[in-house]
DNA sequence: AACAGGTGTTTTATCTGTAAAAGATTGCTC
DNA sequence: GAGCAATCTTTTACAGATAAAACACCTGTT
């Protein structure tokens, strides 16, 4: 994006590390060299790409525990709650990746014993794949800690205001998917 | 994170394809199997994570005509608004990347005339980075077009909404870097 | 002055993701 | 039913990122 870096943090003021966050010092500095642009959208994407990044950084911990990337974990969770067999096209769409991905996500996984695979009986070129018990129990036990932690690293906004963010985002989310979403197809 | 992916479109309804965004459908996914879950968290951050994912796509674009990738462009652009050299140690905080990312970019970039590297006279250790002409130009030139592009992904959101969408995530955004940002130091 | 420890930068090894091509199979068309 | 385009999955080649180590240099202490 255009505005995910960090000001240079030129403590001039009070030194006061609260003045803000780092976009509006980004956004500020541009202000300063082209005077007439039009920083709107920075404040917007350049704070959903910074927030993106701190939470999935965040994230990424109690997953590392046990040994799951987060794409690994999205793929296990969309045959979790998907609750029947996905073929790995099927998987490729769900998860927003690339079918070449979720092969070598598939290999490693079925080589630990969390999923399976199952040749289609009609078709013999699609496959099947489906969570083990193993699989399904390492779903069930990672996600209330990692709801635990989400909801700990949203703690520092009101319910009311994570109501509102919520209800903006899935606006504008509605907007981009029927804009960008649709020539994916 | 939790709920990047897209809802099995199990579409039994009306088939309206305007039923709400993706993160909804896997929101209900997920009640259905663990209906006493709190998914609070999962339409604030999978939204977060989603947006930011189908925004990044889009905006490479305008950046992708003139052969730069975003992180490049990053790193021009640091050096652009601070307006004076930057160390590339300073280029790292500045893009959130790691020192050996920040090289790789040096060594293609300068290959390219776009920044140039000068020996510090005092510390042999330390080079410092500038934008040349070429490197200024392509930058001044690039940035509105990019602005524009944001604009137009962002106005499917009225004025207000805008507004206060940008006010929540840089409250949310200060919160995140108080907590998760520090430890960093 | 020599040394130890710290800092700034680059290199190396490794990992992950993607695009493009290949491989395998189906189903439509003539 | 033979051929051919389309579909699904995997493989291959390659670009990009990171962590850890290596390298170069500075600075304060003895």
């Amino acid at each position: 994006m255009t505005a995910t870096d960090r000001p240079s943090a030129g403590s001039d003021d009070t030194a006061g590390p609260a003045r803000g966050d780092t976009v509006a010092g980004v956004v500020r500095q541009w202000q300063a060299v082209h005077p007439g642009l039009d920083t709107g959208p920075m404040e917007i994407i350049g704070r959903i790409n910074r927030c993106a990044a701190l939470l999935q950084q965040a994230e990424d911990a109690p997953l590392r525990r046990i040994g799951l990337s987060r794409p690994e974990f999205d793929l296990l969770g969309a045959l979790r709650r998907t609750g029947h067999e996905l073929t790995p096209g099927e998987l490729a769409r769900e998860t927003f990746s690339s079918g070449a991905a979720v092969t070598k996500r598939l290999k490693q996984l079925s080589g630990r014993g969390l999923v399976e695979r199952r040749g289609d009986t009609r078709d013999r070129r699609v496959t099947h794949v489906r969570l083990t018990e193993a699989g399904r129990a390492m779903v069930d036990g990672i996600l209330p800690e990692q709801l635990a932690y989400e909801t700990a690293a949203l703690s520092g906004l009101g319910t009311p205001e994570r109501g509102e963010l919520a209800g903006l985002l899935g606006e504008l989310l509605v907007q981009l998917e029927g804009r960008l979403g649709v020539p994916r197809v």
